[in-house]
DNA sequence: GAACCGAATGGAACCGGTTCCAATTAGAGC
DNA sequence: GCTCTAATTGGAACCGGTTCCATTCGGTTC
């Protein structure tokens, strides 16, 4: 009783197999009275249809294979919810692969697309090797990229550059000379994450058209924590001649500047301008001047391009650049004069 | 070549099926000479097994279903963090069913153990009714639930009412009588979330406790949002005679009431006393004061439960009470004299 | 009334594993 | 050398769907 199967519809019904299978997939070649007598079996056995033997002998998994890095950080969350907003419309659901070490990172690219557990790839932050790419296309395995990029691949990319740049050029119209920039890891990051050199090329960038020369020592590195940015913005704010502004590379960094700065009591922003990245819910809480990157519709965008590439595997890479935007709130202001 | 299947490898090596298949399980029936040979083979194809095929065979599926409401909650992506560290370590993997609505909830409770894609389930928050618990047990999934209970299936709760009743006590101890309560919706919530009423119920109980009168006017319920929770605040601080102190549902909240204290220039916590609940990441950086409930570890917890669960099907319900801690920070003091 | 056609239907074969039973082989014991 | 037993091994049957091919049947057409 807990388990009808089509065989046991199919005698009760009294038609054969075929029938019934017709039957739930719609298919038009089917009278009404057959479709009739089915429906009634289905229901009197209380009948719901296997999907993973539908799976098997589909060869489709209706599964989706989501593979993030630390995927409780705020911003990931965003584009999970944009993911899982885009994906709860369609029949598909979606497998989480966290990625926390590298050799979990290469574990997940080697054997996702292998084993045939997910019709589809979305992968985010972490960027492909040329082969990997190429291992992707070749084993027919739809995979998009949601903020990375290649060039064999459908992806949504951020244009950080742009973010890196806008974010610099608005600590310097506001007349601030001295900017340091709180970073990820950039060299001995083990991921080698794309917007991780791209924010900072913006920020040299900014720096270098207005004419600033770029300082190595108001450039830190360090991991992506409260914790570590609060210590790294501590040493800078500590040297003999301190920064009046400070970038950080995300706004969960940016709230550690702002801490150090209470730490050593300074004003914010009169004695100190704080911009972030990434506008994260908490972020308005704060009033934390940031840059907006659309984290939730990078999901979105990400999930319907992966749709359609399941749908439609012949199709060309396509690439989405989502925009960045200033956001102006209460952690900016121009530089006390000296 | 892509996909090489296990009649591929036996024919490859000169064996049969079985014999693949015994050595791809490790049986100990095969000498070695033979699982070398098979092995080779293996290698040279390329091959790797289907897990979908594994799984109709085997009947199981490998994965775990999470069904939770709002997962993009801090308290839910908390405790997800812990089912993720559990699950990774096993052989599980696990799709999220993301709750919304009351509809969505249904469907969930009523399709999931139904459609045989999952070989156990975890419910977070999210109350069965006597009914719904006995599908489940009849129906042989495995039914963990996180943060709600259930006398027929194994739970692991947090003990909200001690909770409500510590975080009420808390500010009687600072000397407060007059003690406001946001609360998420307590009746006229669509999910009838058990620790919603287990707070109020803790906070009723300090109250009568100390020989405090409930006063109406100072409770207040509204959906679970920053936003709601500063409306609910700003009517509480600018009653006749308001409140001294506010004990809010959620840090969430907690930010709310901050928010709207901030919007009348009251200060925190001179003129006013504000205490959370969850002890979410962000709540130390903001200094708040708060009752924690292990979040992470219920998700461990949980998902170890299940595993076992599912490894021995006909043990008896278990149950797990973590406890909440005080984390006293800077957002309660004493009362003004008046 | 015969020939023909299309729609509806039944059911075998298939997807790719696991498992169980029967058959073979090797080795031990006498 | 023969028998018996245990260890290996081969392969059919099975899991529960889908699909395709063959068949049946009713209705046209001449």
């Amino acid at each position: 009783m807990a388990n009808a199967t089509i065989r046991d519809v199919a005698k009760r019904a009294g038609v054969g197999v075929g029938t019934v299978s017709r039957v739930l997939n719609d298919s038009t070649a089917v009278s009404s009275a057959t479709r009739q007598k089915v429906q009634t079996a289905i229901a009197e056995l209380n009948y719901s249809p296997s999907p993973i033997a539908r799976r098997l002998s589909l060869g489709r998994t209706m599964t989706i294979g989501v593979i993030a890095p630390f995927f409780i950080r705020p911003s990931y969350v965003e584009r999970l919810r944009g993911v899982e907003a885009a994906l709860s419309n369609s029949e598909y659901d979606f497998i989480i692969y966290n990625v926390e070490t590298v050799a979990r990172r290469n574990d997940c690219f080697h054997d996702v697309p292998r084993q045939e557990r997910v019709d589809g790839l979305l992968i985010m932050t972490l960027t492909p090797t040329d082969e990997e790419a190429d291992y992707f296309v070749q084993s027919g395995m739809p995979t998009v990229l949601i903020d990375s990029s290649h060039r064999h691949l459908s992806h949504v990319m951020i244009d950080d550059v742009a973010g890196g740049y806008q974010a610099t050029q608005h600590l310097i119209d506001l007349g601030h000379r001295k900017i340091g920039y709180i970073s990820d890891l950039l060299q001995e990051s083990p991921f080698g994450f794309r917007p991780v050199a791209n924010r900072y090329e913006g920020y040299l960038q900014a720096l270098a058209h207005a004419g600033i020369e770029f300082y190595p020592e108001y450039h830190r590195q360090g991991e992506l924590s409260r914790r570590e940015a609060r210590r790294l913005a501590h040493e800078l704010l500590t040297l003999p001649d301190p920064p009046t502004a400070i970038f950080a590379y995300s706004d969960t960094q940016a709230f550690g500047v702002l801490r150090a700065a209470q730490d050593l009591g300074l004003k914010v922003p009169e004695q100190l301008s704080v911009i972030g990245y990434d506008d994260i819910e908490i972020a308005e809480f704060l009033h934390l001047t940031t840059i907006r990157q659309h984290l939730y519709e990078s999901g979105v965008r990400g999930a319907e391009l992966l749709l359609g590439e399941i749908s439609n595997p012949l199709s060309r890479p396509q690439e989405i650049v989502l925009p960045t935007t200033l956001v102006e709130r209460d952690t900016t202001a121009p530089p006390l004069l000296c």
